[in-house]
DNA sequence: TTCGAGATCGGCT
DNA sequence: GCCGATCTCGAAG
């Protein structure tokens, strides 16, 4: 009691370029339900003017809430089985936004270890679709406002990150743009997920 | 430790 | 139909 529980990140935290808030988001906490995990790894992606944006192609129904207000969650399903989490950034309309790709568990690690049984614990949020398994985000968090403190998910300023910390580099697991440094991590941090340049899939047919 | 392929399905062409 | 903002496991070095 009298724990000192800290605010939402702001709506004009959010309301700035992406390339300013996704470093920022460093250090912060994303909160659902009894578990969370302070960011440590981000990537901004900047709407239409992003070839490996979602929101490249215009709006559809799956990225509408990219297009909407900053502050709000993009869930997305991909691969089949996995799901990942983005913050909605800049002035509305714009869809960019920031994929939350790793973090450490700050509080719940027991029911984060029930939801990701294999692994040490900096396993369990480390890559973004580890850390929505962590968290149990799926689709029904899609549009969530994170800067409501009545928003099942939302996320709470932390202790800043010294800024000698923050180190910057290309993005993962995409083939388009690649090249842009747009990648955040906090250095040294064991929750960050390991640097692995894009390999495209071999189709299954060639094997034969 | 590094590498390669399978899993699995919704969104978009 | 094709391919993906991924993860995991098994095999080989």
């Amino acid at each position: 009691m009298g724990q000192l529980i800290p605010p939402c990140l702001s709506r004009a935290f959010f309301d700035r370029p992406v390339l300013d808030v996704a470093p920022d988001l460093l250090g912060s906490v994303l909160v659902h339900g009894d578990v969370a995990v302070r960011l440590t790894e981000v990537e901004a992606y900047d709407g239409a003017n992003d070839l490996a944006s979602h929101a490249y192609r215009g709006p559809t129904r799956r990225n509408a809430v990219m297009f909407g207000p900053p502050g709000h969650a993009y869930v997305y399903f991909t691969y089949g089985m996995h799901f990942c989490v983005n913050l909605v950034c800049g002035e509305e309309g714009r869809a960019a936004a920031v994929l939350l790709r790793a973090g450490e568990v700050v509080t719940g690690v027991e029911q984060a270890r029930v939801r990701r049984p294999a692994g040490p614990d900096r396993d369990l949020a480390r890559g973004p679709a580890r850390l929505t398994k962590a968290l149990d985000v799926d689709r029904a968090l899609d549009g969530a406002d994170v800067c409501d403190p009545g928003s099942p998910l939302r996320v709470l300023a932390g202790e800043p990150v010294a800024p000698e910390r923050v180190r910057s580099g290309p993005r993962i697991g995409i083939s388009a743009a690649a090249d842009r440094p747009w990648r955040w991590w906090i250095d040294g941090d064991p929750t960050v997920s390991a640097y692995r340049p894009h390999t495209p899939r071999r189709r299954r047919a060639d094997n034969r």
